[in-house]
RNA sequence: CGGGGCGUAGCGCAGCCCGGUUAGCGCGCCUGCUUCGGGAGCAGGAGGUCGAGAGUUCAAAUCUCUCCGCCCCGACCA
């Protein structure tokens, strides 16, 4: 079987040219894939599991750095950068957080290479001389570099809070990769910040999920649940973690955002004390936080469609293209010329708009082209629209096509792309609506998974062996404790045991 | 790492079972002309170590073995 499918089904056959998009209902990992190659945002790279992220996805990310990077700064946070190697030792220092990674970190071991000749052919190999004595570990991520800083800059709470930030790519050696979902190396921000008191490193960790909640629900047009992760799904070496999680279209979550109460396990593992106001020496307060291009492929998923990407408009770089439609080149100089003038004039409210000037490829197929690739709205703009002072203003999610005449785009463009991003959420809010239940049984909590899936909202009895027992039948986690969740007291979905309230259940990726 | 599928031009494929000159087809690409309001038409053209290595043979894309890679499904995870 080939791994992609361009160039067959019906219009392929038919002779067109484009990237042809795999069905959702078809085959939707395949769907998925199809997406990000014809949106032309990322591909496979020579090293398994890792990937390049081409212009068009990098622009996403760009946005999405922009957007976090200013948000993090007025809370008052600061960027800086830590090393992409840690020292081995290093990790081993908290206990639970070498448990945690030790099964995918990359090890550098030496430091040089060697030419050797192997039945004639010249290779390199590691130069054996140049082994390391203390072998270095590629970031998974950088609590422990980042700690071990910390100890030499914290002497007094006049030293805390510390807020620092870093924008880096970290490694995890994954048995299995998806594109953006889960990549050996990925791209993320990770914040780490230290405290003087328990209370603040709660109200920090709290804060930083409710900055994803918003980037997530207001900036991406993808509404999320808000709550803790089970002490199972903790991350390693945190004693609360919270997560933001998002329904897939196929009926899957992903974790798209994770904030973390250390509480004091780092600073213990790594010696880092302070001397409060009164002379006393106590440990500080930890939280790490972070949203990785992970959240690129929930996007995707969120709201894309069987033509392609979809992209609210907030995140888009690209917020229209005008597609300038002509005969000859006298009607061209004239509809370009006003197309340009289009996109300057609203380049300062509106942002980019591109004007797709192409020879030699007709509207038809410029259209199909920027609709695989996510520009929320298309402007059409040909001789008969010129002569009546208009442009056709089209819509990518629901091809809603309208005409806007010249004097009116500086209010129906923006106005327009606020409908898509309110449309786009209100869609990705009610597909979760239909597809998250309360079950009360296990039959039907069977049923449900051996079917459509969804979100399950069910009582559980707070034990982690259960939990592990229902994921081993099922498939199934709890994906978080939501923050607005039925607390009062059931019997546990699975084991039957008095429950702790219900719990949000869900396949995931 | 287990199960399944698959590597032939930039992309998608045929050819392989049954070995035989110069390896085809569609799309894309290049040149030219006509076109241009939802995936254009015609003409000409460029492009291949058939995933890699070894073997069998007069002869290998085709048969055998080994290796590498990719995709899907599992086990692990953000």
């Amino acid at each position: 079987m080939p791994h992609h499918r361009f160039g067959e089904g019906p219009r392929a056959e038919e002779g067109f040219g484009m990237a042809e998009i795999t069905k959702r209902s078809d085959d939707y990992s395949r769907w998925y894939q199809d997406v990000i190659q014809a949106a032309e945002l990322a591909e496979n790279s020579p090293v398994r599991g890792c990937m390049v992220i081409r212009p068009n996805g990098y622009a996403i990310w760009e946005n999405i750095q922009r957007t976090l990077d200013d948000r993090f700064k007025e809370l008052g946070h600061v960027n800086a950068y830590f090393p992409l190697l840690i020292p081995k030792s290093f990790l081993a220092k908290e206990a639970e957080h070498v448990e945690g990674f030790a099964k995918e970190c990359a090890i550098v071991t030496h430091h040089r290479l060697k030419q050797v000749t192997v039945n004639g052919k010249t290779t390199v190999v590691p130069d054996p001389e140049s082994k390391l004595e203390e072998e270095y570990v590629i970031r998974p991520t950088s609590e422990t570099v980042i700690w071990d800083q910390y100890r030499k800059w914290i002497q007094s709470y006049r030293d805390l809070p510390i807020l620092i930030n870093q924008w880096a790519n970290v490694m995890r050696w994954e048995m299995r990769t998806r594109m953006f979902l889960r990549t050996t190396e990925f791209l993320w921000q990770e914040g780490h910040t230290a405290h003087a008191t328990a209370e603040e490193g709660r109200a920090e960790t709290l804060q930083m999920l409710e900055v994803y909640r918003w980037f997530a629900e207001d900036i991406l047009a993808m509404p999320v649940v808000c709550g803790a992760k089970t002490a199972n799904e903790r991350f390693a070496g945190a004693v609360e973690t919270y997560s933001i999680e998002a329904m897939m279209q196929d009926r899957k979550a992903l974790q798209a955002g994770t904030s973390h109460d250390l509480g004091q396990n780092f600073a213990k593992a790594f010696d880092v004390t302070y001397q409060d106001a009164e002379g006393k020496v106590e440990h500080v307060w930890a939280t790490s936080w972070g949203m990785s291009t992970r959240i690129i492929g929930a996007l995707i998923m969120t709201h894309s469609d069987d033509n392609g990407l979809v992209l609210p408009p907030r995140i888009a770089r690209t917020k229209a293209v005008i597609v300038p439609i002509w005969k000859n080149d006298e009607e061209m100089a004239a509809v370009c010329a006003a197309a340009d003038r289009i996109a300057a004039d609203l380049k300062a409210s509106v942002g980019l708009i591109h004007v797709d000037k192409r020879d030699k490829m007709r509207p038809g197929w410029k259209y199909a082209e920027w609709e695989q690739k996510g520009v929320p709205v298309r402007l059409e703009l040909g001789p008969r629209d010129l002569a009546e002072g208009q442009v056709m203003m089209a819509a990518r999610h629901d091809r809603a096509k309208n005409p806007v005449k010249f004097a009116d785009l500086g209010t129906a463009l923006p106005a327009e792309l606020e409908r898509i991003q309110a449309d786009l959420f209100a869609a990705a809010v009610k597909r979760r609506e239909e597809a998250t239940v309360n079950v009360d049984t296990w039959d039907e909590f069977v049923k449900l998974y051996e079917g459509e899936g969804g979100f399950a909202h069910c009582h559980w009895c707070g034990d982690g062996d259960c939990e592990k027992a229902i994921q081993e039948k099922t498939k199934v986690t709890i994906r978080n404790l939501p923050f607005e969740r039925d607390e009062t007291v059931g019997t546990c979905v699975h084991c039957g045991e008095k429950s702790i309230g219900r719990v949000l259940f869900a396949q995931s990726y």
